[in-house]
DNA sequence: CTGAAATGTAACAACATCAGTTACATCAAA
DNA sequence: TTTGATGTAACTGATGTTGTTACATTTCAG
């Protein structure tokens, strides 16, 4: 499977970003950011755009800016970061129409399709049994 | 997420070849496989290898080749299909090593990993559920 | 022992995605 | 008005997926 990192670079980030303001820090920006997960600063600002339009974190431009968080790190799942930052499902069905003449090829799309959406809830409750405090406080006593 | 419908087409594949064997035939080819599948032969006997490398289906070659199950349908979960056809986990950690000098760069890759390792046997224990006996009664049932 | 029909497999093309990078316009506080 | 950050487009390289062609290999039938 194609696994990208998006999720574990996006939860990164916010955990980053909820020590750093716990710390006392106003904003924290990209850079800062960036240095601690190790990549380039747009790579960051690309995913916290799309935390921010899921509700997630904020931006202020101009000087003096950076990021902040929208919620309590104890609001947050791993799910939410999840559906913010990950588009599509995890298993496609036929790239091409199957032969609707064949009685599996007919009715085999659906019947897979059901099994993949308990697989796709499956993974959701998994992922939302973790708050971003959660990992926060493993990450401090893993220290 | 960068879905691909190996699993699908796996499936596919060898529900077609328990259909096709419990009507009397002796063996499929990749080509009538590929028919209802609708893609390449190709494609069908490179998955079917792989298959085959995991114990459940067979191949004969020379005149009047084609495959056969190993296994019956009702004894192959989804699981093990998706075992045989998905090497990678679904998500991956850092594609960088993150800052080791930072307390969340430090400990976050093993706490994910951890909450990944959950993930991926919720995925699992419910692919597990399913057998392709199942897929093959929806299947017939539907039509 | 020869031909036919299938598998086995390498090689390549087309396409998409991901991660990284550069470049630059835009914004807002000091 | 300067400064330091975000916002975002554009491009690259690497990789993965699917489809396709080509051809060697195998084995049964006759």
């Amino acid at each position: 499977m194609s696994a990208n990192s998006r999720l574990t670079v996006a939860a990164h980030a916010l955990t980053w970003i909820g020590l750093y303001q716990r710390r006392g820090h106003e904003v924290a920006t990209s850079e800062q950011i960036a240095t601690s997960v190790n990549t380039n600063p747009v790579v960051i600002r690309r995913l916290l755009a799309q935390l921010r339009k899921a509700g997630l974190a904020d931006s202020r431009r101009g000087a003096g800016a950076g990021w902040t968080l929208s919620r309590e790190l104890s609001t947050i799942t791993l799910l939410d970061v999840y559906e913010a930052v990950e588009p599509g499902p995890v298993f496609a069905l036929h790239p091409a129409t199957p032969d609707h003449e064949c009685v599996v090829g007919h009715g085999i799309g659906p019947v897979l399709g059901t099994v993949y959406d308990g697989v796709e809830a499956a993974l959701r409750a998994e992922l939302a049994r973790t708050t971003l405090e959660d990992v926060l406080r493993d990450v401090l006593n893993s220290a």
